[in-house]
DNA sequence: GGCGTAAAGTTAACAGCGTCAAGCGACCCC
DNA sequence: GGGGTCGCTTGACGCTGTTAACTTTACGCC
């Protein structure tokens, strides 16, 4: 909710949060230390975002920008539809695991922070899914008749996000090398791509 | 680190403690309400645990022996090695949906907050992933040759998680039923069971 | 030029958080 | 029966997000 008031001090706030955000990432993103660098006291950030909430909300949309911006950049630099979507998987990825903090509030906050989250930019924010949905369609082509590719997509994004998130968070055995998880996600991503999904009815059947 | 003090109050405390964050969630988890609850004071928590965290970790402990006896449950009863991945694979899947506070502490806490998770700890929990491991051997067998496992199981629980933690968090598009993800993801598991994985080579050469 | 008004920002406070140092009361042991 | 220790409480510290009330600044208008 943009007031009518001083927009300098918006952007200085919302700079400095940026900052400290990415240097000292999440749990130090605290109003009153915000305020300090910024030159105010903390309630003066009331006059510009409702809470601290809609603070990083504004964050959230910076990150999702961002992120919109390296996966059409990906897309744009594909040949093929399966092409493009396997860069699509791989821009998806490093984009998480370069930018870790902005990651964490996209997509790894706790649900009872995001539920202020306006409705209108969760729409937009999730409008990066399409793609995968797009490619994975034009990837397939006469043969996704009979299969829900939205369903396949968000399981596309879903996948990709436990691979990213488990990394950040620092949860994978230190054993297992980080780039070659990377590539084996791509490589799953790819292989949606394959025939009719494998049916475990058969597995399934025996109860 | 148990000292040598009363343990029935410890106990109270693990018992209100769990019957919070099930009943109220990771939020509502702090020390006043608990000790509120329990009959006794804040400080009092201090007796029988480090910290917070030190409390939340006991209940991971928990959970992950809950996640650990439904997996096992799983495996038993699959006749297959395919058939017990696939139940595998449906087990980690209701575990986080059915108990999302628990699989919440456990997987999706934020790292700073696990920072002093004790590493024995740490290693036991991560035996539940060696499940994975274990039956995607055993389906593969001598096909696994030039295939790194370890890291590929570990891709299966990050797929899996990926789709938990969206799910629990509420951030997957109400349009998509939840089932049908479900199913989606268990399949994606066993799709991983078939022939090689596909190269991405002949797009990434396009640079 | 000085006044009135509205905006912009501050001060002080509230309730809650995790945590710690000190103190109190009951019990055991010599 | 006096000393010591265990189990617990009291009271406090510094932090959090947030609100109400107050002060300062800026600007239009007569």
């Amino acid at each position: 909710m943009p007031r009518p008031t001083n927009p300098k001090l918006r952007r200085a706030i919302l700079d400095v949060a940026r900052r400290v955000l990415i240097e000292q990432g999440y749990p130090a993103l605290a109003m009153r230390p915000i305020a300090r660098e910024v030159g105010c006291t903390a309630t003066s950030i009331y006059l510009h975002f409702d809470s601290k909430d809609a603070l990083i909300h504004a964050l959230i949309d910076e990150g999702m920008e961002l992120l919109g911006r390296e996966l059409r950049a990906a897309l744009a630099a594909g040949a093929t539809p399966r092409d493009r979507l396997q860069r699509l998987a791989r821009a998806y990825l490093s984009f998480g695991l370069e930018n870790p903090e902005y990651y964490e509030i996209m997509f790894m906050l706790h649900p009872s922070r995001m539920e202020r989250y306006p409705a209108e930019n969760y729409r937009r924010a999730r409008r990066n899914l399409d793609f995968f949905h797009q490619e994975l369609a034009a990837a397939l082509g006469p043969a996704a008749a009979d299969r829900d590719l939205r369903a396949e997509a968000t399981l596309l994004w879903t996948s990709l996000h436990g691979t990213v998130s488990l990394l950040i968070a620092g949860r994978i055995d230190a054993a297992i090398d980080r780039d070659k998880l990377v590539e084996l996600a791509v490589a799953q991503v790819l292989r949606s791509l394959s025939p009719p999904p494998l049916l475990p009815e058969s597995d399934a059947a025996r109860n």
